[in-house]
DNA sequence: CGGCATCCCAGGTGATACTG
DNA sequence: CAGTATCACCTGGGATGCCG
């Protein structure tokens, strides 16, 4: 699957400022497999883009969200996206 | 290496309606093989991003350069730079 | 010059089972 | 629930050599 298309999918999840569990991350994007979407959000999160917040609960909660510099890339993004409409035919 | 960055390299040589021949985009990213370039270019023209000039002559020569498309692409990119640029830490 | 064919291997992936 | 561990597979990608 190409790993690298799977970070933007799951930035598309958690722009606007969505806070996601791990498993909530599971159901949305059902064609990742669980050791990719970890390794993937690792990376994020390694990159400064995404925060992962523990609960010291039981059972265990796990909460992903974007940090601030994160969600400063959706501009960006979108306008990447507007480019991908204008697509001229196929 | 990961595949995916070679395209941006590759549009970043090209943009500003830039025309390379095959061994001058070669010269161009001294860290990609030929194989990889060729690969990248052939999906980017798949892709209606980069048009492929071959010009029937002997020896042979082949151009590369952006199409209308694939230039109205700059903007999008610019703004992903600028947002990296903006990276808080390290 | 430009680029396809072949060989070959590292490591990326998915499936499965287990744990705090 | 949210992972980690293990393993076997298989494809991506480099190196090399040949062709129009």
């Amino acid at each position: 699957m190409l790993e690298g298309k799977w970070k933007l999918v799951i930035l598309f999840h958690l722009f606007g400022g969505r806070v996601l569990r791990f498993s909530e991350l599971e159901r949305a994007i059902p064609a990742i497999s669980q050791k990719m979407l970890i390794q993937q959000l690792r990376q994020l999160e390694s990159d400064g883009i995404v925060r992962r917040i523990v609960h010291p609960e039981v059972p265990p909660r796990v909460e992903y969200r974007l940090t601030d510099w994160g969600q400063s890339l959706c501009p960006a993004l979108d306008a990447l996206l507007q480019w991908a409409e204008r697509r001229p035919d196929a």
